[in-house]
DNA sequence: CAACATACGTACATGCATGTATGTCTTCGA
DNA sequence: TCGAAGACATACATGCATGTACGTATGTTG
């Protein structure tokens, strides 16, 4: 870290403005969808104008992509990462229940939700980079099921990728439908995961 | 039913235009969202033009009522009646988990999702009346939450409407996510609300 | 069958959000 | 210190979707 309060050097200036501006797009994102998303609103929330957004961003499109990478980032930094200390599978994906969770108190978890709605499945980058992230997390997803069930700790069913669909779907439904209600969303959380493995969690009942 | 094929008279035709409208609507909106649904697109899949939808709606807003209205119905009817003819709670409870994976293969479980993203929590009729249902179905829920408390067949833990709240999000989304993927969205939609309630399904899938 | 109402199509006006072009000020490199 | 480039604001042009006004044809009622 350099000195950075007297006089901000151009670079980092530049790249201040670009996560306000992102993170005002998260913020937007999340709650409008990107259709309803103006620009001039985000841009306002985060303290500039349209002008500094477009010299940001090429356009709409490209920011929503921005956005929707910066999330990605964050989701495998504070869930994805812990998740991957974990030895056992089980315990990997209950982590990573309990984890989005969390990060879905902060309203970011559902900017992918409000994007899948508009373009999931449609012929737009968007939609494909969605998917790319989403097969990104089943892939994984997938991994961690098939070594449970080789392990004996998940028991055998359908198909682990109907699993992992499952999972993504239930889990991000379900914490924002829940839309932190802390405690109790960690816990919920963790059950919805459950439920789909068809494990039973240690559940302490008084989440500990 | 009268003789409806010769010449329909003009509450017949009223009907179907509007059911036809109402249902290019519902499939509209839970492909694009509110923001992005254009009405010119729904008059031409349905068969007309924007005359025919402003006669039979006073405008946008009024039209993703109507739809929203009748998927409501629809729910009721094919989701809710069966499982309000469970005695047992947990019963009833997986019966609608069973009903909602399977009314959402003709995609239209999705339109509530897809209105919820862009106007939870806003000041708008939308979305007043989204959480009007909503709480309907949590009200739903958090009785038979408690009465399978009461019976023993639900363990304690968080509050009921807590559950509630994760089994519908959590529900919506495993099943949208699974994309209507026979038949394994049933036995995932069961496993996601048993999970969330703490209980172990009979789980037919290994046939035991 | 005449007068009227209803169902629907067509054409126009308006608003609003996006994108672009231009201008100003600050920072950087020689 | 001076010119160039970057950061950002302002002003303008364009497109597109909504809503409305109007026209037409098909039923309906006396």
């Amino acid at each position: 870290m350099e000195i950075t309060s007297i006089r901000p050097t151009q670079a980092e200036r530049s790249a201040r403005t670009r996560s306000a501006l992102l993170e005002s797009a998260a913020r937007g994102l999340s709650r409008y969808g990107y259709g309803n998303l103006v620009l001039e609103q985000v841009a306002r929330e985060a303290g500039y104008t349209r002008g500094a957004l477009y010299h940001q961003f090429k356009d709409k499109e490209e920011l929503a992509l921005a956005v929707l990478e910066w999330t990605d980032e964050t989701w495998q930094r504070e869930v994805g990462a812990p998740a991957a200390r974990e030895t056992d599978p089980v315990a990997a994906l209950l982590v990573m229940a309990r984890g989005h969770a969390v990060l879905c108190r902060r309203e970011i978890a559902r900017v992918a939700m409000a994007l899948r709605v508009e373009f999931s499945g449609r012929d737009h980058s968007i939609g494909r980079e969605l998917e790319r992230v989403q097969a990104g997390l089943v892939k994984r997803l997938v991994r961690l099921i098939n070594a449970g069930r080789r392990e004996g700790s998940i028991p055998p069913g359908p198909p682990a990728k109907a699993l992992a669909l499952a999972i993504t779907g239930g889990l991000e439904g379900a914490v924002i439908t829940l839309a932190g209600q802390a405690p109790h969303d960690e816990l919920l959380a963790e059950r919805v995961v459950a439920g789909v493995l068809g494990v039973t969690p240690r559940d302490p009942g008084v989440t500990r």
